[in-house]
Parts: C-alpha cells; structure tokens; sequence
DNA sequence: CAACTGTTATATTGTTATTATAACAGTTAG
DNA sequence: CTAACTGTTATAATAACAATATAACAGTTG
C-alpha cells in the first residue's frame, strides 16, 4: 500500500501515518495479517525519522489495530476490524459529536450528513 | 452559556473552546446574533490567558461563526449556521473519512455508525 | 556471526501553546 | 472630555511537543 506524507499539512507526520493505515484496512487495501514495514524501511521510504514511524505504529498497537513483535516486525491485526475496545465508544461519540456540530454551523443538515456519509461509505466500501 | 475546560485533556484549551461554542450553536444554546464575552471577560472567568480565548475566537471568525468588532464585541454570526464556506467541503469529507475509518477499525460498521448519527442528531436536536 | 526486528536512551533543533505585560485605537457611558 | 470598556498588536518568557540524529540493547532468523 503506497502511504504519502505532507509536511506542510499542519497535520503531525505520525498522525498522517496512522489515519492512512486506518482508511488502508477499511478500505481493503491492507487485510488482518498482512505485514506493515519495518519502522526503519518505512522511514527511509518517506524520507523521515526511524521514531515517527515509530510513535504512529505505537499509537495503532494502542487501539489493537496492529500486533508489534519485537523481533519479528508489524502485522495488521486479526481483529482490526472487530469491536473490542469498549472505551473507543466515548472517543467516537465526542469526534462524532464535534463532526455533526461543525457541519451544521457550516449549514450541513441532517439530511447532508447522512447523505455524505451513505456517499463516502460506498466509496470505502462499508458494509 | 457556561464553557468549561480541561487543561489536561490532550486537546489545547483554544480548540476546546472553539468545539464547544460550536456546540453550543448547534445546540441552541448560542443562537445567531448573541454576543459572547468578551476575550477579557471570558479569560477571567475561566482562569486562562486572554490570547488564548482570543485566539479561539479568531478561528470562529475565520470560518464565518462569529462576528468580531473591533469596539463592540463579539456575537454569534446571523448566518452561523448557514452554509457559506465551499472549501470547508473539502474539509468535511476529510474528517467524517477519517472518523469512518478509524470506526471501521473499531468494529463500527455503517449500520452502527447511522445509527449513532441519527441517535446524536436527536441530542443536539438537529432537523 | 551477520543482518534484520522493535525498543530505549540521550540530545538537539524548531515549532507551538500558554502566559505575562504593555500599548494602541475605536466606542460608549457618565 | 474622561474613564471604562472593546479587540488587536507587539514583545518576551516558559513549557511542551514534533521531528531529527546517533547509539546501543535484545531478541530472531538465515
């Protein structure tokens, strides 16, 4: 899976990196079990430090989306598509929260957000 | 409208202001054309710095919520929830993806994440 | 043993967040 | 007119964070 980094985006390198892996195993592009670079290869690949490929595969060990073996290397998660952290549940409802009243003082509607969201998960290919 | 805030939340204290005046709005609990106190006022209030409500308040301004006058104050924009900004599409999609598939890593699949839109939609009294 | 894994430690640089004062310029009430 | 209020701008200090750079450590594998 071809991952790209913007340095100018505001937006911290290893955060880039984590939310691309999350849309790459919703979207299929990185199935349960298959293998993620090596914290070294994948920094020389971008182009950045060993320790922020580091910080952002830490951060997906934390949420059980990955499986860390400290000799082995990286996997994507059997179970990185199935509930298991029922504190997520807190954390999904506040970014929720924060996305729907955003949009509606942006003048996206109920019916808006539910139209986008039926839109994007065709796109990703949600069940 | 009472704000709090939480100096150790990991989110920075402008942008915790900034979501829940956004919040606010599209609770009712701010409707267009209600000022808001001032950046001096509400700094003291909640123990911070004036720069940093100000600060707060210049990124409202930025995406067309409030009103700010350089003598009068501040007041939520008549047009606070209408939609104005079409870059703020792009920004959109963005985050409701991100927030899709950081779901979609957690077990929520599209049924769950409707449903949990359609339940805080009810909340925050959206049509 | 050599080459690879992730981890840990230490240090440096640059940026950002927050606070602190102070002054400026426009508005409004007394 | 003055005093008290607005937001804005400037400057500075401190702390935290992001990112980089080296280096070493401890497992695993060919």
């Amino acid at each position: 899976m071809l991952l790209r980094i913007d340095v100018n985006s505001g937006e911290t390198l290893y955060s880039q990196l984590s939310n691309q892996i999350k849309y790459g195993i919703a979207r299929g592009y990185l199935v349960p079990g298959e293998d993620l670079p090596s914290v070294r290869g994948l920094a020389s690949e971008l182009g950045i430090n060993m320790h922020t490929v580091s910080k952002a595969y830490a951060m997906l060990k934390e949420e059980g989306i990955i499986i860390i073996n400290r000799s082995k290397g990286v996997k994507v998660s059997e179970e990185a598509l199935i509930s298991r952290d029922d504190d997520y549940g807190k954390i999904f409802d506040k970014k929720m929260t924060e996305l729907i009243a955003e949009g509606l003082c942006n003048g996206y509607e109920k019916d808006q957000f539910m139209h986008k969201a039926n839109q994007l998960f065709d796109e990703i290919g949600g069940k």
